[in-house]
Parts: structure tokens; sequence; C-alpha cells
DNA sequence: TACAGTTAAATTGTATAAAACTTAATTTGT
DNA sequence: ACAAATTAAGTTTTATACAATTTAACTGTA
């Protein structure tokens, strides 16, 4: 049986200490690591919901609309709302904000080349053990709704 | 090769989830995930250092002075500065602190359960994995040191 | 033994997270 | 049609994270 006390310890450091790794790449664009989320997801897909954002981030509208406004304020986004459905807020990808994916993508290749290559690490495995593990706590968090 | 991009957001999201419903749990002892992780450093060592506390947590004082002065607040912990080195501050449990332990770790044992009986989750390795891809951040931090 | 360098906490400032609540707009059930 | 329920964002509050700076205390060494 395995401790979910250590499981979920392993999880926070490890995601915590990446992203500062990667944080340090991202400051030189002025993004912080949900910021470059948020931008990778627009890459995908431009013109999307703040909610669609929020579903492929788990992340909600209290983390997200200061967090776009403040891309907004880097003019790597447009905030609109929608003119069908008012409630909705469509984001978009100004100018500069696409011509930032090339420029990150670049930056985080050699970091991305150096994790492939560690001795020991398997991370294709830990990939795909990740995403199980994120489904099941999917699915316990909708049970537990009801 | 793996994608940073794609396994940074899995530690992230599954992170996050994880300590959701964790935190679900907690809330009944007044504790916040990165509280309950403090006290168990206590409760595996007491009376230790503020530094030691954020070397096995990896958190910096300006994440855990404020959290250890709520514990103290809520009569969990008690503050001491050393008074061999002055600069030093030493965390002991306090009684209720002490006790709190059994309970808590009860409170866990259900959902510690449930995760270990998944279909199709393999949390040994996955645990296992993440071990090792903390060592490989780790050593890179500390390569950037210089 | 001065004293530059280092160390441990604390403080400051910025940016998340997430729960709870509010507001305005849209949908639904009858 | 229309009141009730739901939905999408935004706001508020509390609690991290973490970089950068500050302060006080300790240490090695010329």
């Amino acid at each position: 049986m395995v401790s979910l006390h250590q499981l979920s310890l392993g999880l926070y450091s490890t995601s915590r200490l990446l992203i500062q790794l990667l944080q340090n790449i991202l400051k030189e664009y002025h993004l912080t690591y949900p910021q470059y989320l948020t931008m990778t997801v627009l890459w995908e897909e431009d013109s999307i919901l703040v909610k669609e954002i929020g579903e492929r981030l788990h992340l909600d509208s209290g983390t997200l609309t200061p967090l776009l406004k403040k891309l907004e304020a880097m003019n790597y986004v447009k905030r609109q709302r929608g003119e069908d459905d008012e409630r909705t807020v469509h984001i978009e990808l100004t100018y500069p904000g696409k011509s930032l994916q090339t420029k990150v993508q670049q930056a985080l290749l050699p970091l991305e080349e150096i994790l492939n290559e560690m001795p020991g690490l398997e991370l294709s495995g830990l990939n795909h053990s990740l995403q199980s593990l994120l489904e099941s706590v999917e699915t316990l968090k909708n049970l537990k709704k009801e």
C-alpha cells in the first residue's frame, strides 16, 4: 500500500520545483507559469471562453480573471464579451501573443532535452501514470459533489 | 521524447486536485495542506529548526514563518529562539499538536484505501518515478546556482 | 581580535489558488 | 409567459509560494 502522504508530498514538491525551473526561463518573457499555461491553451485554440480555459487547466474564474487582465495589460490577449451570450468573455491572442509561441517554445527546448536525457528517468511512464492518477482524482472529486 | 509542457501540466494539475481532496478532509481539523505537511514533519521529529522543516518540504522562511505563527495561534506548536544560536527558531509540538496525529491519520485512511484500490492505478511505480524526477530536478536547480 | 563573509529568520511585494459570495444573463419547467 | 434554477464572470477573503531584501548573529581568518 502506497502512502498517500508520501505520494502527495512527492507530487507537491516535484511540481513546485519543476515549475521553478520553468519560471526561470519564462521570466525573460515576463510570464509566470500559470500565465504560460494559459498562453499554451490559446496557442492550441485561439478565441476561447474563460470557462474553457478553466476546464483545461482546472482553474476557476477567481484565478483566471485577474491573470487574464494581466495578460491583456501586457498586450498578449484581448478580452471580448460574447455578443450572443453576454455572460461569456472570449479570449483572443493579439499579434504579439501569437509571436510569443515560437520564442517561448525554443527557450524551453534545452531544459526539455536535458530532462529527457537524464539517466534513470523514465518520463514517458511517469507521464502515463500521472494521467491515470489525474483521472482517478477527478472521478473522486465528482463523486463527492453528490 | 516526453513533452515538458505536458509533464509539468500533469504534475501541476494532479498535485492541486489531490491536495483539494486532502484539504476536504483536513478542514475538519482546521489544517491547510501545507500546515498538515509541517505537522507531519514534526510528528516524525519533534523540536526542529525552521530551516530543517524548510529543507524537508522545499519551502523557505517566507512561506513557513507566517504558517508557523498560525499553527502557534492554534496552539499546535511552540516557537522558541535558540539559546546557543540566537538566529534559529526551534519548533516544538504542544500536547494538542501531538494528539492531532492519530486523529488526522485515521481521517485520511479511507481516501488512501480508495486510491490504492483504484483500478488501473499503479501508485508504487508512480511514486518511485516521482522520486527520481524530484532528484533530477533538484540536481538541475543546484547546477544553475553556479 | 577586527571584520568581511555567511547564515537563519523575518519582512516585503507580487502572483497565484480556491472557497464563498455576488451579479447579470440565460435556460428551463410548467 | 415567466418565476425559479442555472450559468459565466467577477469579487472578496484567506493562505500560500517565492524572489528579493533586511536584520541580527555567528564564523573563519589574516
